[in-house]
DNA sequence: ACTAAAGAGGACTAAACTGGTACTAAATAA
DNA sequence: TTATTTAGTACCAGTTTAGTCCTCTTTAGT
């Protein structure tokens, strides 16, 4: 399955709160009082998204930080991909040759297909939404199928 | 988003190497020329998913790990929260009393959202489609609603 | 010009995770 | 009974990740 570190779990937090007033540069320390974490590493982490663009930064007094684009135009995979790389996952299901042995490998082909969903998952949630209680927010289905845990 | 463990990644691995002969013993070094892991790292992982009940573990010569359920009933999801605990997200999003600054926190509801697709999806996905390939076995629907990068 | 506020960049420490080794205990087979 | 096979336990070293700190540069205000 997808692997996200703790910073890009924060990256979300810290966009999000960049996200409630899109127009307005807010300083990483403020950010940080904001959300709770350490300014040392909020800093760290909106240092990371200035150098993925998506966001832009203000050095001196009154500087800070602010999104590059709109709220509704950043997704919640892009801010994971700004901070951890390319969405993928662990080695041994990804990795074409590790599990050579077993000829054609089911495994990878049905862990690509979780993957798929997950990573759509997560692109079709935008910081807007993030900002927003749930009711209008996000709307998921579920996979079909199966049902373990029901006799089989 | 969802945290797994290389180790949980294997330990998928090493189940469906189990699922594909639900009835024998296998040995974990047999297990590990398999699937082209290193006996030791094998062996730990089925030593945690026997302590967590999913496998039975038989000492001695002729003895080895075999599945305790048929692969139809065990689900991906439960292979990785034996191995890594309770399936959820890193800090932040999930845990109640960080983002207390911020009132309600819009952002663990929607996080918490997202979850619940995901682990829903691994639910879903049992031993026994890991075994098939893609054709039969799994079948997504994708979430809807909003598409950042589209115009806002 | 001077000072304070802020980001940029990097070095550094601490904690967690990964992967392995060595040894012990149990069960079978000769 | 003895040797062999196999799981169980405990510990250790390397790597990665998390988090902090320090110094330098830029900007605003006085």
């Amino acid at each position: 399955m997808i692997r996200m570190s703790k910073m890009a779990d924060y990256g979300t937090v810290v966009m999000t709160s960049l996200a409630r007033e899109p127009d307005r540069f807010q300083s990483a320390a403020e950010v940080a009082a904001r959300i709770g974490l350490s300014a040392a590493t909020v800093s760290k982490i909106l240092k990371t998204l200035a150098g993925r663009d998506l966001v832009e930064s203000l050095r001196g007094a009154r500087g800070g930080f602010r999104l590059r684009r709109s709220p509704s135009r950043i997704s919640v995979a892009q801010v994971i991909v700004a901070i951890d790389g390319p969405i993928g996952m662990t080695e041994c299901s990804t990795t074409p040759g590790l599990c050579s042995q077993e000829g054609d490998c089911t495994i990878r082909a049905n862990w690509q297909r979780i993957n798929r969903v997950i990573r759509q998952a997560l692109e079709e949630v935008t910081l807007e939404q993030m900002t927003q209680p749930i009711a209008q927010a996000v709307v998921f289905r579920s996979m079909n199928r199966a049902r373990p845990g029901a006799p089989a």
